[in-house]
RNA sequence: GCGGUUGUAGCUCAGUUGGUUAGAGUACCGGAUUGUGGUUCCGUGGGUCGUCGGUUCGAAUCCGACCUGCCGCCCCA
């Protein structure tokens, strides 16, 4: 006997997770749907030289790979030395599990090129996997809700981003805050204080700052090679919080004149700023000049999005890129998206008692199954409850009557009917309501009506 | 990938300094109850004590490795 198990980070949904899951990738789809954005699907695994490069040294460790079929020693060259692992990988495996959406997105919008209309507004809710190590909200496959708009330099698709990330969470019920923040800021901030290169290294150690203090921060900084002076030179960053977005606008502003990369991004930023304040998008937007994110192909706007009442890492984050689809060959192609974590958005909804409680109880009805020629008649009237497009079903196996009862009250269905002998010599069915124990004999299409009238 | 921690019935957990046949609650199945569930009572079944190895006359218990969940780091949704 093999005992049965899952691989280290994945989880089986049983139907109650199921219906909560589909609760909330319905509803982000309803959003995005308003918002005139299209759907795609792109493979499960993509080549590996697609995915590889592309997040980091960190997240080339983090790719699954697929081992080659057939014989996939064939013309290898075996080497045991450190280094050559990776050579190795090349040579055993040619495809992995995508690692996210976004750089799919790219391969994508590169290859179907001439078939898509520009701006290409997407989304995609599919599963990505990362060889991370699990903990609590953190999995080895996990699903993500990526809504992106391609073909635009328009900053009013980072105001539309806004805009949708406003109205998901208000349709889960979920207090969030929305930060913002600009690539080309933190390159100015590297340009001024540091070295234009150390951009890296900068945001690396700047994004920890809410976490591990200031005192911290400088000394990663100085670890990772920066100047004690420059480091003595960041210090108004460190006095940003508590500030109004524009006194932080303001203070960035001075602090930036000289670097016109920097100056942009502050730019940027008021530009959105304002939109969203003009067109009073109901949605807390901060400036934060510590959010840097780990993905090194954003170069304009970054996104991330946290819950207020509830402690857990970001739920949403992204941004902006305008050399993503370089890569593959196609340039001056800018895009800014936004991918919204479907099991984060899981445990919050759950942790806050959000979830809305019919999805839990859905109208449904069952037949008791009597046998002989009651079961006929218990499935001509199921007929006539499905016709009417309501959810039902008849207990397959003409067993005792408790068990039946048993398995409608397991599951919570709602009503039961009952049609045996006396029933059937007079056309009626009896309505049993679950809840309160009533029961009386209707007309079948009485029945029906019973649920017209109720459809929740 | 590094460090720490966890694992006993489907689920939640007891199990004495290492000592006969590893228990309880709950769930499941059957019965009390042949057209009435959520309450109650009775009974049955169910375990390679995460896996493999080691120490020992003897291991759920001590040791090691691995696997899994969790926590911290790294990174991230």
């Amino acid at each position: 006997m093999v005992k049965p198990s899952i691989p280290k980070g994945t989880r089986d949904f049983t139907p109650v997770e199921m219906m909560r899951r589909n609760y909330i990738f319905d509803t982000i789809r309803s959003v995005f749907h308003r918002h005139a954005c299209l759907p795609i699907e792109t493979p499960a695994m993509e080549n590996l030289s697609t995915l590889m490069g592309k997040y980091g040294e960190e997240g080339d460790r983090l790719l699954f790979k697929i081992l080659n079929s057939g014989d996939f020693t064939k013309g290898v060259d075996f080497q045991n030395d450190e280094q050559s692992v990776n050579h190795l990988a090349s040579q055993l495996c040619e495809k992995g599990l995508r690692y996210d959406l976004t750089v799919p997105f790219a391969r994508f919008v590169v290859q179907h090129q001439g078939e898509l209309t520009f701006p290409f507004k997407r989304y995609q809710m599919q599963p990505v996997w990362r060889a991370d190590r699990p903990q609590k909200g953190r999995y080895r496959e996990f699903y993500q809700c990526d809504v992106d708009i391609i073909g635009s330099n328009s900053l009013l698709n980072e105001v539309e981003l806004v805009e949708i990330t406003g109205e998901v969470f208000r349709a889960f019920g979920i207090d969030i805050v929305m930060k913002i923040n600009n690539r080309k800021i933190l390159t100015g901030i590297a340009e001024i204080f540091c070295n234009a290169d150390q951009v890296t290294d900068l945001c690396v150690a700047l994004d920890k700052l809410d976490k591990i203090g200031r005192e911290a921060v400088c000394a990663e900084m100085l670890e990772r090679g920066i100047a004690q002076t420059s480091i003595d030179g960041l210090s108004p960053l460190f006095e940003l919080g508590g500030l109004s977005n524009h006194e932080v606008l303001d203070k960035l502003a001075t602090m930036l004149s000289a670097s016109e990369t920097g100056m942009k991004g502050v730019e940027e930023l008021r530009t959105v700023l304002d939109y969203v304040a003009k067109l009073q998008i109901p949605i807390q937007l901060e400036v934060d000049v510590t959010l840097a994110r780990g993905l090194n192909y954003y170069t304009g706007a970054i996104f991330e999005i946290k819950a207020k009442d509830v402690a857990m890492g970001s739920i949403s984050g992204g941004g902006r890129y305008d050399n993503l689809t370089g890569i593959f060959g196609l340039k001056n192609m800018s895009g800014v998206g936004i991918s919204y974590g479907a099991e984060r958005i899981y445990d919050v909804l759950n942790e806050l008692n959000l979830f809305p409680p019919h999805i839990m109880t859905p109208i449904t009805a069952m037949f008791v199954n009597f046998g002989g020629d009651d079961e006929l008649y218990a499935l001509q009237g199921l007929k006539r409850l499905r016709d009417a497009n309501i959810p039902s079903e008849i207990y397959p196996d003409p067993v005792k009557m408790g068990k039946q009862m048993n398995y409608a009250n397991a599951k919570g269905i709602p009503y039961v009917i009952m049609a045996g002998e006396n029933e059937r010599s007079q056309g009626v069915y009896t309505l049993k309501n679950m809840q309160t124990g009533e029961q009386q004999a209707l007309q079948i299409d009485d029945i029906i009506g019973i649920w017209m009238k109720n459809p929740k």
